[in-house]
DNA sequence: CAGCCAGTTGATAGATCGCTCTACTTAATG
DNA sequence: CATTAAGTAGAGCGATCTATCAACTGGCTG
């Protein structure tokens, strides 16, 4: 048996973990508890300590939620709809979890923002992954590219918002909510991008 | 000198602490030096320890924001513009705090939402009031209760995942891509509900 | 097989956590 | 003045935190 198996199961406990509680309220003993592995072990394959570990799972659950968009958008019939999907699959998640899985960073971003660099730029970098990964599928839609960023800007806002309402409140109400919002706004922003092109495609803009 | 001030002094410190830090983050040694208060005036005043003391600093953020509402809605012109200016007096704190002071509860909302029952419900109670404050303003603007509510929780959600992302990335974009849409959203409400009104007025809804 | 080293391990250090406790000061009351 | 209550003050408790480190393992090489 290697340590890599170990060094995984390090890393998707600490992503879990740091999700649902929170980075403080986390310990490092809890940590290798969930994951069954050696005290040690975290700091053989983590020098770094807790901060480079929470570095990790921060990235790693980017990683997975990023996979999960293309997961929504790829075999919806459209955006409109895939944009529904997303907010329901949101929202079911939550249910199923009794509200526990929510976004798995934006916990920790709040919590770090202030206080770790190095953890506060791993949660820029998922963020802005997930909106470039995001503004690919409007872009490819016909959105301008400045237009898709903030759509997709203003929906991310809104579903991450809305977990925080949700989570607080334990009810799907905020989640669905925010996901007629975010459906309407896409509908609209497509409709703009449709008129613009076959409507008054001669004229220049300012 | 009665101890009541000491007792304001470390609420109010508290209440800084964490929203800034966050809960688990900012131990008790701290806030009794920030509110230069001594050690043994927190279980005087706050007998249930941490705990309490958190559930009253959420429910002190949660009224001064709570008439911030109204100082942003009272004012105004009109509803649209209040919303507007609502979300550019976030960006502003934001950028003045050096992306330190967003919402004062939501951090600890997350944190403490799957973890004390006690903290959860006073956050579920500051977000409810908040809602019920601005509902009222746009009721009395025209639109139904349950579309009045819906629109502010969308507009609330949006403000808060606006807040993650902002301290994340150190950039005010989010508010304000968050803050148009919420304009736009309170625009085409305020026109659907002046429509109805207007317009059908002798259609029995179903 | 001896020697060695990368990889692995948990006991434990050292700091800090929330909290309790006792002692002291001040203010108000009989 | 004596008594009581309220608030001030910090030493120190057990628990828990992150991090270290010496000991151990298994496999490879000379």
């Amino acid at each position: 048996m290697t340590g890599i198996d170990t060094r995984e199961r390090i890393v998707s406990a600490s992503a879990e973990l740091f999700g649902r509680q929170g980075y403080h309220a986390t310990g490092v003993k809890e940590i290798v508890a969930a994951a069954r592995a050696p005290f040690g072990s975290i700091y053989h394959f983590f020098p770094g300590g807790k901060e480079e570990l929470g570095a990790e799972a921060i990235r790693r659950s980017g990683a997975i939620y990023g996979e999960l968009i293309d997961a929504f958008f790829g075999p919806a019939p459209d955006l409109v709809t895939a944009v529904g999907d997303s907010f329901a699959g949101a929202a079911e998640q939550l249910r199923d979890t009794d509200f526990a899985d929510a976004c798995p960073i934006a916990t920790i971003a709040l919590e770090v923002a202030s206080i770790s660099e190095p953890l506060r730029q791993a949660t820029a970098e998922v963020f802005e992954s997930w909106i470039a990964t995001a503004s690919a599928r409007f872009t490819g839609a016909g959105l301008p590219a400045g237009r898709a960023r903030e759509l997709v800007i203003a929906m991310l806002s809104g579903l991450e918002g809305a977990f925080v309402l949700a989570r607080a409140l334990r009810s799907t109400e905020p989640v669905e909510i925010a996901g007629r919002a975010a459906v309407e706004a896409t509908r609209l922003a497509l409709a703009a991008a449709a008129n613009e092109r076959h409507e008054i495609p001669g004229t220049v803009p300012t």
